[in-house]
DNA sequence: CTGCCGTTGGGATA
DNA sequence: TATCCCAACGGCAG
């Protein structure tokens, strides 16, 4: 049984379920266009299943939408803006076999190009559609698309069709089970609806209780459509078969290595087969346990109705979160945070996320700038002043500290005066993002990392834990959402609500929150791969370097770096960080920001602020200084 | 208010 | 491989 969302309602968040009726009324030689966004397949597809319904005509669309597809070669990578060719070439991979798949069924994909609701209200028009299905999706970019679509089909008297079926369960549905605490304390969620109490779980095991079991575990397989109406005459828009990456303007980019990982439902299927039919593997799945340097393990996509069977018959298997089961429901936990919070993508305005920039507009960059001056009293009237290291220059307020025993004066932050407060909290260093991106920061196991990310569009998932906190919480500061671009524009699994979970994660910004468990970067790797195999197919440059100091060639003595034919800070980068200061640093910082964030929403009056800086003045008068490596050859 | 727990930390020890 | 300690967060149940 399949459950369709009522449209009569403007507010498509709380949307109440109706069953499906078996026969729709449809007056006979009326054509249905179905179409497609993140479903990209035949199977298990409610929107497709409708419209092919009792229709004379059935046109199945697929939009490529230039704000993910158009060729921006100013991007650090090749690809769209938003969009990496891997990804690109995917998804034209998965619309060929839906192509395919459609063909086989007396159909064909339909591409159209340009914005998706002009495109959609021309064809509505031109082929006289009166009914229109997609699948429900929760992004923002897509509710606000929606909105539009459906006013302009309610107008021109179209029957919409748009049911949960991305997720298990629908978003809105938990929200509105889950008790609402203290609606003063948070705000409301949604103003412009009326009966919105809800608030997203904010712990997984929170979520499981009001989940339970999803409601698949107990139905049938869903059936598969063995005909479609034909398509009807297409004119006037635009319409062409599946594109090559040539054919949407993307240069041959001559790559080495290309991602393993062919797109498409069929393919998906195979592989989910192959994974299905090791019932042991699929029982005795634990998520944690999984090796992220075996990079030929398969990613694994997989679908729902399949894993319900061998989850019944095979007696002892493992629990979430860590089994099998367990990664469906983790999905639908972020699917279902991310519908509940406005702002989720971001730091600002995201009422679920550590705000990091009452730390900056109080004590502007206390942890890079500190030290920067010695002051000598020589004197009652004259004192010494000694440039120890000058990394920054801007106005500031001085906090000054008197030591009674050396009779010395030492600067220990200098809190910036004329902070703009639009300035984004964590470090906006361009520098570092870069050498993350780009595979330098002179860390063998995060750039290996990272160039499996470039090279494949995919990494184990503890892989992108690491480097995730690496670039954030655990040593570089640079913030998460920078980190989040890159992620979503090279994954070739990338999605909105996971993607923006998990770095909302990583960097202790929301739902995890112990910044002292820091993954690093030289022996969380070694653990799993001793003698650096991963590295060494990922950097080839380093492939002669000796287990012992692979993990951090920088140790390594010369005549060894020689002999491997690697010198660091020539053929392979420096670290840039010591990751022992480093994580000090970014745990000092985060112990600042946690408790400015316990405050009343930063509002602190100046009696606390002496308090929290006296606090962190003697924190941080015992940490060893800051040390930004240098990385010049 | 307190104590327990949390999908995946590091390091030492046995 | 398992267990303890480190240090010490927020969510949640009692």
């Amino acid at each position: 049984m399949r459950l369709s969302l009522s449209l009569s309602t403007p507010h498509s968040s709380f949307l109440r379920f109706t069953t499906l009726s078996p026969t729709p009324p449809m007056a006979s030689g009326s054509n249905s266009l179905v179409w497609f966004r993140k479903g990209i397949r035949i199977h298990d597809n409610p929107a497709l299943e409708y419209a092919a319904k009792g229709s004379s005509y059935l046109y199945p669309v697929f939009v490529i939408d230039p704000r993910y597809m158009e060729p921006d070669p100013t991007a650090f990578s090749p690809g769209s803006a938003r969009a990496g060719v891997n990804r690109i070439r995917f998804l034209l991979e998965s619309l060929a076999d839906l192509d395919s798949s459609l063909r086989k069924l007396g159909s064909r994909l339909l591409v159209a190009k340009g914005e998706p609701g002009e495109v959609l209200f021309r064809c509505l028009k031109e082929w006289d559609i009166k009914r229109l299905c997609f699948e429900y999706d929760t992004e923002p970019y897509y509710q606000a698309l929606d909105i539009k679509v459906k006013n302009y089909a309610s107008a021109a008297g179209i029957e919409v069709f748009s049911p949960v079926s991305h997720t298990l369960f629908n978003p809105a549905d938990i929200i509105q089970k889950f008790p609402s605490l203290s609606d003063d304390m948070y705000g409301s969620f949604d103003e412009t609806s009326e009966k919105n109490s809800g608030r997203p779980p904010s712990s997984y095991q929170s979520f499981l209780k009001i989940a339970g079991q999803p409601s698949w575990a107990s139905s049938p397989l869903s059936t598969t459509v063995s005909l479609l109406p034909p398509v009807g005459i297409v004119e006037n828009c635009g319409i062409s078969n599946v594109p090559t990456l040539q054919e949407l303007g993307y240069e041959d980019s001559g790559q080495d290595e290309l991602t393993p990982f062919r797109g498409g439902e069929s393919e998906a299927l195979k592989r989910l087969r192959g994974a299905m039919d090791d019932k042991e593997w699929v029982a005795k799945f634990e998520k944690p346990k999984g090796d992220p340097s075996a990079f030929l393990r398969p990613a694994t996509t997989v679908l729902s109705p399949y894993l319900k069977d061998v989850q019944k018959n095979v007696k002892s298997h493992t629990l979430p979160p860590v089994s099998l089961l367990g990664q469906l429901l983790w999905r639908d936990f972020f699917y279902t945070a991310a519908f509940g919070t406005p702002n989720f993508d971001r730091m600002n305005g995201n009422r679920i996320c550590k705000q990091m920039e009452f730390l900056r507009k109080l004590f502007g960059q206390t942890s890079f700038i500190r030290v920067l001056l010695h002051f000598e009293k020589i004197s009652s009237t004259n004192t010494n002043i000694r440039i120890e290291e000058l990394a920054h220059v801007a106005p500031c307020d001085i906090v000054f500290q008197w030591n009674k025993r050396s009779q010395t004066t030492k600067i220990t932050h200098l809190a910036m005066a004329s902070w703009d407060s639009s300035q984004i909290p964590w470090n906006v260093d361009d520098e570092l993002l870069a050498a993350w991106r780009d595979a330098r920061t002179g860390f063998p196991w995060i750039d290996a990392i990272m160039v499996q990310l470039q090279k494949w569009g995919w990494m184990h998932h503890l892989a992108r834990h690491c480097v995730a906190c690496f670039l954030t919480r655990g040593d570089l500061f640079v913030h998460w959402e920078k980190g989040r671009d890159v992620f979503e524009r090279l994954l070739i699994d990338s999605d909105w609500a996971i993607n923006n979970g998990n770095w909302l994660w990583l960097s202790c910004s929301s739902f995890f929150y112990q910044y002292n468990r820091i993954y690093s970067p030289i022996s969380f790797g070694k653990k799993y791969d001793p003698n650096g195999d991963y590295i060494r197919h990922f950097l080839p440059i380093l492939k002669d370097m000796p287990k012992e100091y692979i993990y951090e060639p920088w140790t390594a003595p010369l005549s060894i770096q020689t002999k491997a034919k690697c010198i660091i800070g020539k053929d392979y980068p420096k670290p840039v960080v010591s990751h022992d200061t480093a994580s000090k640093e970014c745990k000092n910082k985060l112990a600042e920001a946690y408790e400015l964030n316990k405050t009343r929403n930063g509002a602190v009056n100046e009696e606390d602020l002496k308090i929290l800086r006296r606090k962190f003045e003697e924190n941080q008068s015992q940490e060893p200084k800051s040390k930004r490596l240098k990385n010049k050859s």
